[in-house]
RNA sequence: GCCUCUGUAGCUCAGUCGGUAGAGCAGAGGACUGAAAAUCCUCGUGUCAUUGGUUCGAUUCCGAUCGGAGGCA
């Protein structure tokens, strides 16, 4: 069975990703599927630069706009939900373009990674916590590798998220994480993902952007949707960046300016992870917006879609 | 004008009982398999304001000068 074509267009945030996919899109006869683990949250349209209906020109956008705030969520339900989002896109003959920051989603979706069948327990996930607390991260690697030496080898004692997922995965289904992640690409990827990704020659033209769009973040009204998102318990929306640097000043705790420079350098640094987690995709297409005009971006973009027969 | 405090890494500040200095943040690089906008790792030479003096040796002590903050007038 022939693979299904797909565009994915990645970068940083404030790239101009939104901007760029659906004029390729509208190119192409795409949708496009969103791969961004806040976008997904009904409600957080502004902090996570959701595109407005006049810029989807008309173009469908999936896996966006769809959860509430309180909800929590998560890669293996993004991946199975997109997977089936862009069959049908290519059933209705249509491009799927993915598009997205968050790499983990994107790769996880693209390479078709399985999921060990071990959803968060945020009991055990408690009693794990405290058991680290109480004895420390090296104690808790010397037990992790009385099962899973690999993991415990490869882990950093400071990294208690992912050695308590090690720990949670062999309590909730006695596999270790190491065969978990040999077993997580055994089915081949159905997809054959195109890749685009836009990047800056200077990190600094990157960075002014971002400062700028936050500005423009705040006169859109940022920090109303902040207020609105604090009368909510938001699970694993709480992450998302633009809400909890302003919390401190609604708190009465900061001053707005400091807040607001909190804001743009947490952007800031989130941009460069993004960064630092495509880079070392050697697939992808690398495409300079301080290079050049949007429009030459564009056709470029259309060259590498092309060449690639999509 | 006088008195007190202060001037150390891009920023905020430690510190050296005299032997040329170190944290946090920023920045750079990296990792990443069910909260990923999260989580974690690595990287710190800078005329220690300037200038005289004391000293084998001063960023450290003393004086002067130039900044900054506060107090008294």
């Amino acid at each position: 069975m022939a693979k299904l074509s797909v565009l994915a267009v990645v970068g940083p945030t404030a790239s101009g990703k939104t901007a760029l996919s659906v004029e390729l899109a509208k190119r192409t006869d795409g949708e496009i599927v969103s791969a961004d683990s806040m976008q997904i949250y009904k409600g957080m349209d502004i902090a996570s630069a959701k595109p407005t209906k006049e810029e989807m020109c008309g173009i469908p956008h999936h896996m966006m706009d769809f959860l509430p705030p309180e909800t929590p969520y998560s890669v293996a339900q993004y991946t199975e939900t997109a997977g089936v989002c862009i069959r049908e896109i290519a059933a209705r003959g249509k491009l799927p373009i993915v598009v997205g920051g968050t790499g983990l989603y994107v790769d996880s979706l693209l390479s078709h990674t399985q999921f060990i069948e071990a959803p968060t327990d945020m009991t055990l996930r408690a009693a794990l916590d405290a058991q680290f607390e109480a004895v420390g991260g090296e104690e808790m690697l010397k037990r992790l590798a009385e099962f899973d030496p690999e993991s415990a080898a490869r882990l950093h004692p400071n990294n208690k998220k992912r050695i308590l997922r090690a720990f949670e995965i062999y309590t909730l289904t006695g596999q270790t994480l190491t065969a978990a992640l040999a077993q997580s690409h055994a089915v081949p990827s159905p997809f054959a993902p195109v890749y685009i990704g836009i990047a800056f020659r200077e990190r600094t033209v990157l960075y002014d952007r971002i400062n700028r769009r936050v500005d423009s973040m705040l006169e859109r009204g940022l920090l109303e949707e902040a207020r609105e998102f604090y009368k909510g318990s938001p699970e694993t929306a709480a992450q998302a960046i633009g809400y909890k640097e302003l919390k401190p000043f609604l708190d009465g705790a900061l001053p707005f300016a400091d807040a607001v420079e909190n804001l743009k350098r947490a952007t800031r640094n989130y941009a460069k992870r993004q960064i630092t987690w495509f880079k070392r995709n050697g697939r992808i297409h690398w495409l300079y917006a301080d290079e050049c005009t949007p429009e030459q971006l564009l056709t470029q973009a259309l060259k590498i879609a092309n060449e690639a027969n999509l």
